[in-house]
DNA sequence: ACCTGAACACCGTTCAAGT
DNA sequence: ACCTGAACACCGTTCAAGT
């Protein structure tokens, strides 16, 4: 890669950054390519479509979620609150653009795509969590990381595009989790 | 109204019911004023924008909701069973237009534009449902209307952009269920 | 009153022309 | 190779001009 194309390539990045979190995922490219000092088609030719562009930003959401997923199955605490809390951190992990739960939570039945892939990792993280308190003994029958994935990301759009506080987006998520557990 | 102005009004709704059964809520509204026969500024002259348009189709859901509520509330099955198939039933009407999930979700917590007045239908008609299972002491405690419209739709709005059949679709709304009833 | 449709400021996307 | 920016086909929205 050419010095001034990676420049560039890390310019439109920064920009893009700057921008979806002002504007959400939806802004407009041209507005990247302006606020990064490049032409359109600079843009275009490092990153072909939108889905492209984010991408690359939510390269290391993955491995952020697997780590509180590990450190959730690992905690010791009660069942209730360990399904709560990483439930929230899942949401907050998602949510660090406007748009990208419903982007996420969209592509969970999908694959083969880059971002398939990223949930498809969501998937595993949860799959961790939900491993451990089965062995515990205390999920009812049937429930299935997929599934439980569409309802936390179902909440998260919610509260991502109706801008709900945290509160409510927990109260949200503790009726999920006494779905979840054992009476 | 003047013959014409009805006319073209009617025209302009029948026309907006095909386009957005075919390509969403988002879809052109220009393309909606040309399907109708009308120049773009008719269009804009009967509905302010979208939300106007839409909000006529929309009218009749909430009667719709309501009664499925009644039924729902009525049937003396048992509460599992009440609260999943009308929660399919909720979902069901909601979305019959792509987008709309999603728009109506947005809109439980605000209040004074018409779309919220629909989505205070919906929460008054979901109030009716577990009213009703209030008095039989099948709920958990602090159950709240709103927030289980907000689950609902939730997962009405995944359901509608990720395409879910509804077996998928019944299995979400049924830990919803589980959540919210006493173990 | 009501309608029309050209016009404006945007958008995503492409591609000849430059370096 | 890579970049530029004018150009294209769209979009929502407005408004002078017509009937």
């Amino acid at each position: 890669m050419r010095a001034d194309a990676r420049r560039n390539y890390d310019r439109i990045l920064a920009a893009a950054e700057d921008v979806f979190s002002e504007q959400g995922t939806g802004a407009s490219l041209n507005e990247v390519a302006k606020r990064a000092g490049v032409g359109p088609g600079t843009l275009y030719r490092h990153f072909p479509d939108r889905e492209a562009l984010l991408d690359v930003l939510m390269k290391d959401w993955v491995d952020r979620i697997q780590q509180a997923a590990d450190e959730a199955a690992a905690s010791g605490r009660p069942p209730r609150d360990v399904l709560i809390s990483w439930f929230e951190d899942l949401v907050a992990h998602i949510s660090v653009h406007h748009g990208g739960p419903g982007r996420i939570t969209a592509a969970l039945a999908k694959s083969g795509t880059p971002i398939a892939d990223k949930a498809g990792g969501v998937v595993n993280a949860c799959a961790t969590v939900l491993g451990r308190l089965n062995e515990q003994g205390v999920l009812r029958e049937g429930v299935d990381p997929v599934q439980v994935c569409r309802l936390v990301g179902s909440v998260a759009a919610t509260a991502d595009n109706a801008q709900l506080d945290k509160d409510t987006t927990r109260q949200l998520l503790a009726t999920i989790a006494d779905g979840l557990l054992l009476p």
